[in-house]
DNA sequence: CTAGGTTCTAGAGTCGGCTCTAGGGCAACC
DNA sequence: GGTTGCCCTAGAGCCGACTCTAGAACCTAG
C-alpha cells in the first residue's frame, strides 16, 4: 500500500548517504531481515525510510564492525520487531556479544604487543647497522623473527 | 630432491597438530607462499617442516589472527625470504599494520561501549520490570534502541 | 598380504558479505 | 520528446579464506 511520502521521508539513496552503506547493501540487508521496522514503499515501489531507521542501521553497521555476523543480527531484528516481551533474550545475545568483543580486544592486543617488539627489533637492527650490511651474521638464519 | 628426514622433522600432520591449522591449510598457505623456507620433502613426495617453520606459522597465524591478508602476509614472507636488505621494507609493512591492529582495536572498543551500554539499559529494563509488561509505554515506539 | 592410516596432487566447492548487471519504470528538465 | 538521474527486481558474480573430494602412493601393524 504505497502511502504519500512525508517531509522527512529518506529515499534509499539518501539512507546510503547518510550510513555510508550503498544502495545496493541497504536492499541486500532488507532482503536479510536486518530492517526493524518495514520498509514503507513510495508509488512506483520506492523505498522510503525515516530516522529512526538511519540509526537502527548505525547500530547495524557498528555491530557489524565488531563482528556480529549477519545471522545474529538478523535474530536480534526479530527480537526487537516482535517488541516486549523478548528483552532477556536481546540482553542474552548482547551479553554473548559484549563477551565476543572484549576477547576479540584481547586477542588484538596480544597480536599488538609482538608487532611492536617486532617492530622494535627491527628498529633497532636499522639503528646500529644503516647503511650497508656490516654485521652480516647477526640474524641471518632465514628468519630473524624467531624470538 | 628427495633428503633423508632426520629425528626432528615434522610430517604435515605434526605440524598440523602443533599449529592448529589443517593439513588442507597448511597445504594451501605453502601454494600461497606463506612459507618462509621452502618445504623439504622426503620420498613419495612427503613434506618435511622443522620446529623453524612451526615459528615462522605461528607468526603468520598471529598476523591472520590480528587482520593481515594473506597477499600481505606472502608480501612479508618475501622479503624475509629475501633475506638482509629488506629490513626497512619489513618494519614499513610492520608499522602500516601496527596502525592497522591499533585502530581495529580503538574501533571494537568504541563497539563496546555501546554494547555495554544497551547491555545496562536492558539489565535496568529488566530489574524494574521483571515479570510482566507493568509499565507498557516505556520503550515502545519499534526500537528501544535510539538513544 | 591386506587393511588402515597418512600423505600426495589438482581442482572443485563453500561460506560470508557484499557488489554488480540486465532490463525496466518514472519524473524532471531542456 | 529525448536525456538524465534515481529507483525497482531478480539473479549472477566476486573475493577472501578456507575446506573438501577423488584417486593414487606409501608405510606400518596384524
Amino acid at each position: 500500500m504505497p502511502e504519500t511520502p512525508c517531509a522527512q521521508d529518506l529515499s534509499i539513496g539518501q539512507v546510503a548517504e547518510r550510513t555510508g552503506l550503498s544502495v545496493h547493501t541497504l536492499r541486500f540487508y532488507e532482503r536479510e531481515g536486518i530492517l526493524a521496522n518495514p520498509v514503507r514503499r513510495g508509488p512506483g515501489g520506492r523505498r522510503f525510510y525515516n530516522e529512526d531507521d538511519v540509526e537502527w542501521l548505525r547500530v547495524c553497521i557498528l555491530l557489524r564492525a565488531s563482528g556480529m555476523p549477519l545471522p545474529t543480527i538478523r535474530q536480534y531484528t526479530e527480537l526487537v520487531r516482535q517488541g516486549s516481551g523478548t528483552e532477556e533474550e536481546r540482553l542474552t545475545l548482547l551479553r554473548r556479544h559484549q563477551e565476543h568483543v572484549v576477547a576479540q580486544i584481547e586477542k588484538l592486543t596480544q597480536c599488538l604487543d609482538l608487532i611492536t617488539f617486532k617492530v622494535g627489533v627491527y628498529e633497532d637492527h636499522l639503528e646500529q647497522g644503516p647503511a650497508g650490511q656490516l654485521c652480516a651474521a647477526s640474524s641471518l638464519p632465514g628468519n630473524a623473527e624467531d624470538d
